[in-house]
Parts: structure tokens; C-alpha cells; sequence
DNA sequence: ACCTGAACACCGTTCAAGT
DNA sequence: ACCTGAACACCGTTCAAGT
């Protein structure tokens, strides 16, 4: 049931020289410098992730995690357009959607079949949460699609972003989302 | 001044085998393809397109034509916003965006130095005269950074189109420009 | 001037042989 | 059960030789 250490091991190598080569190349990064850096042959690479989708899942996997949690924390907050605001803003500037991986994101929350799908199901049903109390409390349209919110926010060009890495145009999304 | 015949037949030959081989395997084509296709050596193809992103700018080039056309045609209109409207409807069904070429779209409105910057010049020009005048008559708020809203709307994401190609969560954004 | 395609380098992917 | 790296295929890119 537990995987053997030395394959534990070699998952864990992977992933952090993922970060890094991931950080130099942007999404296209190389399998093959991937393997290289972490120090073990091709083939491991491949035996521990089958595609470079379910590399990317990995990456992102803790920060989807961080924000299952934030939407857990703010579910019970008394006023629910503040934490749908508060919630969608952190969501944006997070570093996972840098360099190409927005569409990672955004095919993850779109697509049931995408190897991205399963690592942000609990963050993504961690907002449809705060998203349902707001429309309950009359602060955004009822007949807004909160999956396809989700892919729109993850989606924003990187080019605009402030220096804290926010997009100012999430505010006009947020204007128009009001009911 | 003009070229050469056989140059210009070449040209010709790329853009088209691209505009194919492109429609099978989407932004990341291959270079190689492209050049059988066509008919003509690999060096050719690089003589005539430096770096992918030319080829894309030629690929884009004849719709963003379009596009420039329609906004001089909408700029008298009587009501500023259903220009607006219209014009953004049909610049976000535009098959340009489809199959990855959205980021080529996004940069090229976002990045004077960006290979597709110089083809959507005229475009972009288009419409911002059209959102001026929306933002003379009060329909718009007049904070709306236009740049940054067409690049938005060019990456909207795929896949929650209907099936004439356009994108529902454009009623939200139009919904939150307005004044 | 422009075109061709051989040549090089690098990478993705598989798999037989090892531990 | 897992790991390794050689081996294969394909492609991007350059450039000397051709027209």
C-alpha cells in the first residue's frame, strides 16, 4: 500500500525540480531536464507521471489545497459577498496561474477528463459554496456560472497584472456580477 | 520593390499549408509540416517567417482585417453602446482565438513588441474609437482600460462557448463596463 | 535573390536489461 | 516493484551549395 521509499523519494525529487525547471521554461518546460535535475533516469519520470498534465497537477496541487482551505474558512463569514471578493481575489493572484499554466487551470475546472480536473475538485467545490450563500443573499445573479467564473478569473492575461500580481479587471467582473 | 514571383507564390503556398496543417494540430504545429505541405524546403519557411509567431501574424492577418473594417463601418453609428455590443460579440466569436491561438491574440494586443502586435494594429485602433465614443455618451464607465478589455475578452475560455462559437460570460463583462 | 535539403542538436518516448 | 539509460523517431534550426 505504502509506495517504497527510494519511489517516494524520486516522486519528491521530481516535483521540486519540476518547480524549478518549470520556473526557468514556463510550461513547456523539458521533460528530459526535469529527470536531470532530480537526478534519476527518463523512464522514472515517466513511470511516476504518465503526461506532462499530470506533472502540472502536481505543481499545483498545494496551492489548490491552500485555497480549498480558505473557502472553508470563509464559508461561515457573515457577509457572503465579502468573502466571494476576498476568496476570488487571492484565487487571482495566485503564482499558479504564472507562465502558462492558466490553461492547466482552466481545463482542470472545465474538463472532468483533464489530469489537472481531480487536483482542484476540492478547491473548486470549496468556492461553488461561497458562491451559492452570495446568490442566496441576493449579492450576485442567480444565474451566474460559477465553474465558468472560475476559468474566466484563471484565465485573466498576465500582462496587466499590478506588481502584487492582481488583475484590475477582476473589478469589472465583480461589477458585473452583481445582481 | 516587388518580389519576386516565385518568392511571393511561395508565401502564398505557407501561409496556406499553415492555415491547414494549424486546423489539425492546433497553436503547436509542426514547422516541418508546414514546409511539405507547401511544397517548398524548411529554409524557405524560415526565410519568409522568422520565428512561429510571423506565421501566426500572417495566419491572423485577413480577420483582423475583417474586424478593422467592421469597427470603421459601426464608428457613426447613432447608439455608441450597441456598437460596442456588437462589435465585441463578433471579435469574441472570431475563429482566431480558437485552439491556443488566443495567447498569440492576447500578446500581439498586449505586447508592442510582440510579433502580432503590428497585424492587430489597425483593430485595436478600430475599437478604440468605437469605446470612446461609449464613454463620451455615458454608456461606459470611463475608467475602462480598452486595451486590457479586448485582451480579456480574446482569452476568454474555450470551452463554455455555445455552439456559434460565442461566449456567455460576455454579458457579464458588458454588464459590468456599463456606467 | 532566392531556394534546397543535408546535417546537427536536442528532446519525447519506449523498453530490455538491471537491482 | 522499481529504476536505468540506450535506442529510436521526429522535429527545430542552420547553412553551404545550387539556380
Amino acid at each position: 500500500m505504502t509506495p517504497r521509499a527510494d519511489a517516494q523519494r524520486n516522486r519528491d525529487a521530481l516535483v521540486a525540480a519540476a518547480d524549478e525547471v518549470f520556473a526557468e521554461q514556463g510550461a513547456n518546460f523539458s521533460f528530459e531536464e526535469v529527470a536531470r535535475q532530480a537526478g534519476v533516469g527518463k523512464g522514472t519520470l515517466y513511470r511516476h507521471f504518465a503526461t506532462r498534465e499530470y506533472l502540472i497537477a502536481a505543481l499545483l496541487q498545494s496551492r489548490f489545497d491552500d485555497l480549498e482551505r480558505e473557502a472553508l474558512d470563509l464559508v461561515d463569514s457573515e457577509r457572503p459577498m465579502v468573502a466571494v471578493e476576498t476568496w476570488l481575489r487571492d484565487f487571482d493572484r495566485y503564482p499558479a496561474r504564472s507562465r502558462g499554466l492558466s490553461m492547466s487551470v482552466g481545463e482542470g475546472l472545465a474538463d472532468a477528463s483533464s489530469a489537472v480536473s481531480s487536483a482542484c475538485a476540492g478547491m473548486k467545490a470549496g468556492f461553488e459554496q461561497l458562491a451559492t450563500r452570495a446568490k442566496e443573499s441576493g449579492d450576485i445573479r442567480s444565474d451566474v456560472d460559477v465553474p465558468q467564473l472560475l476559468s474566466v478569473v484563471a484565465s485573466l492575461p498576465e500582462k496587466y497584472r499590478r506588481e502584487d500580481g492582481s488583475s484590475p479587471f477582476l473589478d469589472t467582473i465583480l461589477a458585473g456580477l452583481r445582481a
